[in-house]
DNA sequence: AGAGTTTTCCAAAACGTTTTGGAATTATAC
DNA sequence: GTATAATTCCAAAACGTTTTGGAAAACTCT
């Protein structure tokens, strides 16, 4: 490439041994040559070789990540993402490490390949994972091939899972009495995939909080989005379109819950008075929306930090102080969810 | 790392030439012992090792991009960002290649280091390039090292760069154009960073936009935002807070105008009635604002795809059949900018 | 049957590091 | 002044590929 090893130590009259590890500081170097090294060094700007340090190291100091895009690719816009990755990225790059991105469908023959070519042929050092599925074969390949790994959230079976779980359930408990409280009742669920551990875990909350108000669940609302935006406005329509509609809409995410407001205000429901909506996530855009969304805020930047920490650690096999990091979303409450005006359909006015 | 070549040459009594040279479809190794070689390795499960391949062959298959993250790092939220690495990652895996990413605040001391780093240890074959500054050292650097790169936007002097431009100035004409029609005079401006390439074209296409109009430009309505939501918040605010407030704002990007609509709706003030507020992006978060934005849609994905693919095609010394594309951003005229209902303020009636 | 040609294979040399296992040299102890 | 220990250095062997420059074997022609 450029300015190698080889050219500081024939510069100096040194063998690149000693270059090496004066650079690498290791004590049987001379205090006088280190210095002159890495000044030398410096001065001609070598910068090691990635490739041959990976190659004769075994180590890549790089941590992978890939995307969960749909198939069509186009459309992946969650700001999720974007904080999510700058998490990761500034973490590795505190550690020296770096980031490794790809995209793909989940459970898709690509992403199957995409994590074997990056296991096998030694690409990165370890993975961070999240949008865990149920049953998630990603954390059983990780395991079954000693890759270390952090995931946010763990697969329903992994008891032993490295990583960060966010209480969604009891979120969602504090969430639908909010809502209770405020009067909503008739409270409908947008889900994201079925097979997503969040989803399970947000749809447990809310199941369990309505009847812990003692409503009854009504199966008609609860329907299924994709946790995009997109996803949201459709299923509120259908929503919107039973003959009994719901007067809450609780959605998987915060660009679920702005598709849903915006499938509301084109009917002419007024959000904060007619109908409540609500998110989960707390990304910037749910401050800003109309109105202000409430939602569940969970510190995506610190969090995708901590994975990559986590990651990086194992790979650098030291010992974790906690591998089990369990977090409680916020509830922000703002006027997405104010105090209900009109009375309940098919109810008494409370 | 697992199964080597060797591994495979052994089992097969070949050499490992012959191995690798089967795997690479060369011409001279007979058709029965390539397929011999290709069911061999897949069946042992070998995937040759990154490192090794990289350093024999000084290339590693990755392209670079860096994130424009703010010092914070935190709250850094933009959808576009989402959508743009997914478009980078996808096109790059359509080639095999992979995508390293990481994150530094613009013109830092960290930006420079980083870039140092992955050009000069060999860690990608080049660079995609975003967020151009009007005098962008990235580019001067990257052009002085030979390292394959194409950019979004070019910086102020170079001519001969390698990209994607998109029109800014003849959109914000046509948006312009679109406000005063609708009966909009009062039209203020919320910049980015006022270094950023298209910033200068967007400000440059707004002032002239109003010229042609027949309106004189006022300096108190050119306010400073940092394309973040929270930014066109603040800086809607202070437009808010003017003597002879404006009754159009025309905003850098998407979510500049989503935190610009939300100061609005909190002074009670409704968009697209007594303001119009416009954006550029064309995120899907924007159609599902309230009221639906009006913007100049840009199709990030598919840049993000034109830009990785100018990169990696550089990178594999193949020649482009086209330098540099130029794009016109599309104006959605949504709802946010319906027409004028209230007179302007200190003038009569239209 | 010998000279060319073509086909098929391979040994060895890279690529730029880190690491191993000493070998000099110098200091310290008796 | 010798034996021992500490300090400072280095040659050579990896790491797993790709590529170079043939060599051997098998055909094809006269």
């Amino acid at each position: 490439m450029h300015t190698t090893i080889r050219d500081v130590a024939k510069r100096l009259h040194l063998s690149i041994t000693t270059v090496s590890r004066a650079l690498d500081n290791y004590d049987d170097v001379a205090d006088s040559t280190r210095k002159l090294v890495v000044v030398t060094a410096k001065e001609m700007g070598y910068v090691p070789n990635r490739a041959a340090r990976q190659l004769r190291r075994q180590r890549t100091d790089t941590i992978g990540y890939i995307l969960p895009t749909d198939s069509a690719g186009t459309g992946f816009a969650d700001p999720f993402f974007s904080e999510f990755i700058a998490g990761l990225s500034d973490e590795a790059s505190a550690y020296h490490f770096d980031l490794l991105v790809s995209a793909a469908p989940p459970d898709s023959k690509i992403e199957k390949e995409l994590y074997k070519r990056w296991v096998q042929g030694g690409k990165v050092d370890g993975f961070v994972i999240n949008r865990v599925r149920l049953n998630d074969w990603r954390l059983r390949f990780l395991a079954r091939q000693h890759i270390p790994h952090a995931s946010y959230e763990r697969s329903l079976s992994k008891l032993d899972f490295v990583g960060i779980e966010i209480d969604s359930f009891n979120g969602m408990l504090e969430l639908i009495e909010h809502l209770v409280e405020r009067g909503y009742k008739r409270i409908a669920y947008v889900s994201g995939a079925p097979n997503l551990k969040i989803d399970h875990d947000r749809l447990r909350g809310y199941q369990t909080g309505l009847k812990s108000a003692g409503i009854e669940s009504d199966p008609a609302l609860i329907v299924h989005g994709d946790m995009t935006s997109e996803g949201g406005y459709h299923a509120a329509e259908l929503l919107f379109a039973l003959s009994v509609p719901p007067t809450a809409i609780v959605c998987i995410n915060d660009v679920t819950a702005i598709g849903a407001m915006h499938a509301a205000h084109e009917r002419g429901i007024v959000v904060g008075r007619d109908i409540a909506i609500t998110g989960f996530d707390g990304i910037e855009d749910a401050a800003h929306a109309t109105p202000p969304l409430t939602t569940l805020d969970q510190p995506i930047y610190s969090i995708a930090r901590q994975l990559a920490n986590m990651t990086l650690n194992l790979a650098l096999r030291k010992t974790l102080e906690n591998k089990q990091i369990k977090i409680q979303p916020r509830l922000l409450i703002r006027s997405s969810t104010d105090e209900k005006r009109c009375s309940e359909p098919g109810k008494a006015k409370a």
